[in-house]
DNA sequence: CTAGGGTTAG
């Protein structure tokens, strides 16, 4: 779990040692010079005197960050107060030191401090700091008479360390053995329902914990119901995450940011930007600082609406928020996901300082736009710049590989991460490299790796695997990684649905039958298809089934003429697409309402000539769209761009950005 | 002595 980061060998603390001697219970505050004039001989005078200079310069030095030389005046005698230990513990955490940790660690130990409840806390902050959880636990574990400072502490220990499920048990402890809970208990008890791996389970103990928290009378504490409604949020519940916030009776900037977040993170993106208008021009009460807007802007990057992110960009620069850093990746990546990989580009270069996180984002942009080398090459100068690369940054390139179809580079930056950068990779990187791989139709070599993984593959690893079969049509394949899927998410409707596409494109209607019953007798339903376009500002969402549009009729005389010419010049609707058991014109009728196309339809109807017609889509594009969008974009002479669930399509003159590699 | 919402990837 945790690694040492130096060569050096490092005494632990506790284990092996057994230390047992209480020597001395805590001292007061050291002899005032008053009380040294009382002494009657002068060594007793001369030792008081030692003590309290020995405490106020070990005090100072740790003030001015000289830790080094703050240890190098303990001596076994000395006679340290706790404000002393204290600073010695916090300069540790400061300065991230795990030697000097485990030195003053030791110390404590040795002069009976480690079990002073005021000092364990501040130990296991220190642990927590250092993320050293076991260690806080030992410190924990050996207090005799624990306040609720401790019992606090280490559930903030195990909560912030991920271990939900262990923090829980401390919190049921504590209310077995009658200890109060006060307000930073619950917080930190609600927190850990979230940072567990078993998220099922856990939602129902947070509404026990919500329970609880009532029961308390602490329903009107602004501080744990936001984090309340932010735990709903993070299970994707949104109805009982809204449901706390409009029950506060005080709310602040906080709360209102966490349930826009709350939107903008659970696919209701349209709901965020109403949230947040209301904050705004309704309540007026609370302006919204850079937490709220970076949810605001996301939520104008999950609609692809730039109109709306432009007018938020304006509010974010009278606001004087642009320089923070979040605020700017995310307006950054809301650029690039709108398809404005240009401006992106612009606020990078036009930032004063720039974070990891910039980086990161502005190679996931050239990515999405499937400029693989240009992002390989801001890589480089990241790393030549001296900017050390984080797991993320690994997942950046790597997915700018996958869609460029650079398998060679992808897997040398692979081997790179550890080789050079000392970064295990992990499933997410696995299962780009299996994506860079199966989407270059190497897919043996693909399975070889996740053969080879060194950790359990993740349904995301399965799922590259699957998805490469869908582009090359291997059923072998499909098959193995499907059955594995199957056994990991087996209420993922999306996987049966990707198996019965590759066998009705192999043809094999019975296996297709199958699979669809295998999806109907689990209840189980694919999410429909939803696409989205702004017109002046206003953001039209078209799925294949609703007719609401007044124009629909319009649009599907328009999207036959295009079908009508198509065919002339050779198209054949892609029918096998639709698995329903239907006659062949049927079956085009529907793949011509697919959301997609009745979108670029409605974009072209309502905006003018030279402009580019936008459209975002909730699942990936289907074949039978990107062929048909290709033509449009010629026969009209249109700009269209698509941006589908994992990368942008830019149509031009019957070309596709893509290259025709999804 | 401790506390709530946040940037990038999939």
């Amino acid at each position: 779990m945790w690694v040492l980061h130096s060569p050096q060998i490092i005494q632990p603390p506790i284990s092996p040692l057994q230390f047992n001697h209480r020597t001395a219970s805590i001292t007061a505050k050291p002899p005032s010079t008053t009380f040294i004039c009382c002494f009657s001989t002068t060594s007793a005078a001369k030792s008081a005197v030692e003590t309290t200079n020995k405490n106020s310069v070990i005090q100072l030095l740790c003030k001015k960050g000289n830790l080094k030389q703050a240890l190098q005046l303990l001596s076994p005698e000395s006679n340290l107060t706790q404000q002393t230990y204290e600073l010695l513990i916090l300069s540790c955490s400061l300065h991230k030191s795990f030697p000097d940790a485990f030195a003053v660690h030791r110390y404590l130990i040795a002069n009976g401090f480690d079990e002073d409840p005021f000092l364990a806390t501040k130990l296991i902050d220190m642990y927590t700091e250092l993320e050293c959880i076991e260690y806080a636990r030992q410190v924990f574990d050996k207090i005799p008479r624990r306040t609720i400072y401790t019992w606090n502490a280490i559930l903030r220990a195990l909560t912030l360390a991920g271990y939900g499920v262990e923090a829980l048990s401390i919190y049921r402890e504590m209310n077995r053995i009658g200890m109060p809970c006060d307000r930073f208990t619950h917080t930190y008890a609600l927190k850990a329902c979230v940072v567990s791996e078993s998220m099922t389970s856990l939602l129902k103990k947070g509404k026990e914990i919500h329970g609880q928290i009532l029961r308390h009378g602490y329903e009107t504490h602004v501080h744990i119901m936001t984090t309340l409604l932010d735990v709903y949020a993070k299970f994707g519940n949104v109805v009982h995450a809204s449901y706390v916030f409009y029950a506060m009776a005080d709310k602040n900037v906080v709360s209102w940011s966490a349930m826009i977040a709350c939107y903008a993170k659970n696919e209701r993106p349209l709901e965020a930007l109403n949230l947040f208008h209301e904050m705004v021009y309704e309540i007026s009460e609370f302006a919204p600082n850079s937490v709220t807007m970076v949810n605001v802007v996301q939520a104008c990057a999950a609609l692809g609406a730039l109109e709306q992110g432009r007018v938020i960009h304006c509010y974010i620069l009278r606001r004087n928020l642009n320089s923070i850093l979040p605020v700017t990746s995310a307006l950054m990546t809301m650029y690039a996901r709108c398809g404005k990989l240009e401006i992106a580009q612009k606020i990078f270069d036009q930032m004063d300082n720039r974070d990891v996180v910039s980086w990161n984002t502005l190679i996931s942009s050239y990515g999405i736009h499937g400029f693989g080398m240009k992002a390989v090459s801001i890589f480089k100068e990241m790393l030549n710049r001296g900017v050390k690369p984080t797991a993320i940054s690994f997942v950046s390139v790597l997915g700018a590989c996958s869609h460029a179809g650079l398998a060679d580079v992808g897997k040398r930056l692979f081997n790179s991460m550890v080789e050079q950068h000392g970064i295990s990779p992990s499933v997410e990187h696995y299962a780009c490299l299996v994506d860079i791989l199966g989407r270059a139709n190497r897919l043996k070599e693909a399975a070889k790796v996740i053969q080879d993984m060194k950790m359990k593959p993740g349904p995301q690893v399965w799922g590259s695997l699957l998805g490469s079969c869908k582009i090359h049509c291997n059923v072998e394949f499909a098959e193995r990684a499907s059955a594995q899927l199957f056994k990991l998410e087996p209420t993922n409707a999306g996987n049966y649905v990707l198996l019965a596409d590759i066998y009705a494109e192999a043809r094999m209607w019975d296996e297709v039958k199958r699979v669809k019953q295998l999806l109907d007798t689990q209840g189980l339903e694919k999410v429909s298809g939803r696409s989205w376009i702004e017109v002046r500002r206003k953001i039209y969402s078209f799925t294949s089934v609703d007719e609401l549009n007044p124009q629909i009729e319009l649009i599907r005389a328009l999207l036959a003429e295009f079908s009508g010419e198509m065919k002339q010049q050779g198209y054949i609707p892609q029918t096998q697409l639709v698995l329903y058991d239907l006659e062949e014109k049927e079956k085009e009728r529907i793949l011509l309402g697919h959301s997609e196309k009745l979108a670029v339809g409605f974009g072209l109807i309502n905006t003018s000539k030279g402009e580019t017609i936008r459209i975002t889509k909730n699942l990936r594009l289907c074949q039978d769209c990107h062929t048909m969008t290709k033509f449009i974009s010629r026969f009209t002479g249109r700009e269209i761009m698509v941006r589908d669930i994992n990368r942008i399509h830019h149509f031009h003159d019957g070309v596709c950005s893509c290259g025709d590699y999804p």
